[in-house]
DNA sequence: ATATAATTGAGATTGAGTCGCAATTACATT
DNA sequence: AATGTAATTGCGACTCAATCTCAATTATAT
């Protein structure tokens, strides 16, 4: 069993959830999805896999998911939440081009030790950032001039 | 006439859009909320200045505050999207309790710095940022053990 | 004063996300 | 293996923030 399968497994048993076969699906579709997607494109994947899975299942697995950390929220623009797959400390941000809409990651370890020492002073415990910087990529900076 | 309603009328006059009573009183009220407001706090200012503001305009009209430089988006929580105005340099971020859903306002040059300097390799010119902190606030923290 | 393009309010519409419910099913206990 | 039961399912109805439509109105240039 992969190691995600068996992390959902376990976060399913602590909480006294159930290993139904459409959580089994609806986490393989967002194993097998790379980079970003929302709660429609989860639900394509999986309907792809298993058609009996429904929009319902999808909507209401995306937050054990979540708890059970495999996958996490990353941003949310025109209206639609975003996640995408965790991976072992693989943890980056994001810059978001405000024209074209064009999303580049980064991974920056100095700005992840910044926002801990940021939380100290407060006694704040954190779980998990998000960074968005918005702007205009190398594109659309010369489209302009 | 206020600085924030000289930057109004240029942005509106620039972009041949006019400049009507009620953009004034939504400016107005927006100017007038201290802190985080969402669309719909906005629309009740706005009709306790002047009744006849209605809310598609508090909708239509908050694109050009943002555009304008005079409000910015905070963050989306629940589905609604907060604003909160913008004041020369005083640019801040959030930590937000997971359990509570308090907010934690604070300051970080060098995150504001880190952040330009993150970039810059990728040719990105940042106009503005988002940190969110998620995590547990002082009391949540012992209210669990 | 007039022309005209932008803007308005009201209400309809959209669409992501949630909920209620009867039928089904995973799993613990015999 | 059969049973009990509480969790889960799919479906369709619902919610509600945000957007759109459209006829009436209005800000500005001429």
């Amino acid at each position: 069993m992969p190691e995600a399968e068996k992390r959902f497994t376990k976060y399913l048993c602590e909480h006294q959830y159930k290993l139904t076969p459409q959580r089994k699906v609806i986490l393989q579709a967002a194993r097998e999805i790379k980079g970003h997607f929302n709660a429609d494109k989860l639900y394509d994947e999986s309907s792809t896999l298993d058609k009996s899975v429904s929009r319902a299942s999808v909507y209401r697995t995306i937050p054990l998911l979540v708890e059970a950390g495999l996958i996490m929220e990353t941003m949310r623009s025109q209206s639609k939440t975003s996640y995408e797959n965790v991976f072992k400390g693989l943890y980056h941000d994001h810059l978001i081009c405000a024209t074209c809409g064009k999303i580049i990651e980064f991974r920056n370890d100095e700005l992840m030790r910044l926002q801990n020492k940021i939380c100290k002073p407060f006694n704040f415990k954190p779980t998990e950032h998000m960074t968005a910087i918005k702007g205009y990529c190398k594109k659309c900076q010369s489209k302009k001039n």
